[in-house]
DNA sequence: TCACATTTGTCCGTATGTATC
DNA sequence: AGATACATACGGACAAATGTG
């Protein structure tokens, strides 16, 4: 009789790869493995574990896929923690869109409801470390804009910056999947300065209100910002799906 | 993926499995393969891509990480197009938790902030599917308690219920997230009959108030309810923190 | 219940490509 | 430019799981 807390074994036996993705993932979640350290190589990590090579490739290929390594080839290479975590989220979440089994309403919808707490919980706990970096980036934009660059980057940027006010790490993590899917979107558009300058403005203005710690007039404004981005998106969204088809 | 024009050519050559999970994965979103259709055994792919058989063992297990297939084994077995594309979404935002070493009072705040908006939205789009599944929730839990037993699953289920009925699939992927990790910790709790109680009780109020479509009640007894719990939470995490000690 | 076929899971050995020194 | 160390890919083999007759 071997030894179980619950009533009922795992339905599906755990496989190799999936124990030693595990593994080291408890080893990087412990802090034992910070990002910028090197993995043994691949045979190297098929003699520690004692499996076959394509046993531990499988595993890599998990936790390359899931953000938690890269892979370099050549003498001195092979696998480095690396945390792109978020990245890979956004990846999933564009599939999922993609798929269309998450509309881009949903997605706008939640981001709008998401930022409109984010920005109060930034209006209460922003430092002047934080406003200052905000400030730096509307200025970066209104320059950008000036000289008749479109300020996407900066743009994008505002709002991660607002989630890092915040002070809430989960907030940052889901500002953060979600705003790389809009700005895939909106690469895909043409480069619009009126848009941009519009967008810019409206930052200034929230940025504005928020230095004030006025909450109600700040997610007011940022409220009617995003809605109007919201039905942008949208537009692009509708010419992507009849070019698909 | 959409291809994208863009000036330079990639860095990094794209690897033989990155090629075939890609190629699959276009099937996919031409729709061309479809929810519940078998693809071919690992030999017969490899004999069509004209590659090893590990090659498209790696790329079906990107497919596989990120939801579009799941795999079984034995006659009639193989990959097969199955959209849990949503649920691997929720694994990696749960290693972005994990990863950041997120704090309980970070954690829990974004929890109650996110679960207000959420069951905002369930009570305006919940049908009556979903009312019936909160009540027979509600009732399952009752009857435990009842027989002494407490509710642990059906308590964190009916917060993942609220955000199925909120319609929107990024609120479920969050709260699915979230609530993952707020189960782990009350795992690791003494069993507390009284409490397992308490928070049916809570959980029978806010359905009732949902049910009646009253808003601010509803969201005032889930913000009192989820209050209760963090406090509770935080207890045991100071405990934890002083036996590591 | 048992044997069988099919398919994934794992292993070993080898060859090639590639980046670094 | 050549040697080195690593990932990438190939081919063949057996074990383990699983559904069927």
């Amino acid at each position: 009789m071997v030894e179980s807390e619950t009533l009922f074994k795992p339905i599906k036996v755990r496989r190799a790869f999936e124990e030693i993705s595990a593994e080291i993932k408890r080893q990087i979640f412990k802090g034992i493995l910070k990002p910028g350290d090197k993995l043994p190589s691949e045979v190297e990590l098929a003699r520690q574990f004692n499996v076959a090579r394509q046993t531990v490739r499988e595993a890599l290929r998990i936790l390359e896929l899931s953000g938690f390594i890269t892979i370099q080839k050549g003498p001195d290479g092979g696998p480095i923690i690396s945390d792109t975590i978020s990245s890979s989220i956004s990846n999933s979440l564009l599939d999922a869109i993609l798929l269309r089994s998450i509309s881009l309403d949903e997605l706008t919808t939640a981001r709008l409801e998401i930022e409109k707490v984010v920005l109060n919980y930034a209006i209460e706990n922003a430092v002047d470390e934080d406003i200052e970096r905000l400030r730096d980036n509307v200025l970066r934009a209104r320059k950008k804009v000036a000289s008749n660059i479109v300020a996407s980057t900066e743009n994008v940027e505002f709002h991660r910056l607002l989630a890092k006010a915040s002070k809430n790490l989960v907030f940052v993590i889901v500002v953060e999947s979600i705003m790389t899917v809009v700005a895939d979107f909106l690469s895909r558009l043409q480069p619009d300065l009126e848009k941009s300058w519009q967008v810019v403005e409206a930052h200034e203005e929230i940025l504005e209100e928020l230095i004030r710690r006025r909450k109600e007039v700040s997610i007011a404004l940022l409220e009617k910002h995003l809605l109007e981005v919201k039905s942008r998106l949208q537009e692009i969204y509708d010419k992507l799906i009849q070019e698909q088809d």
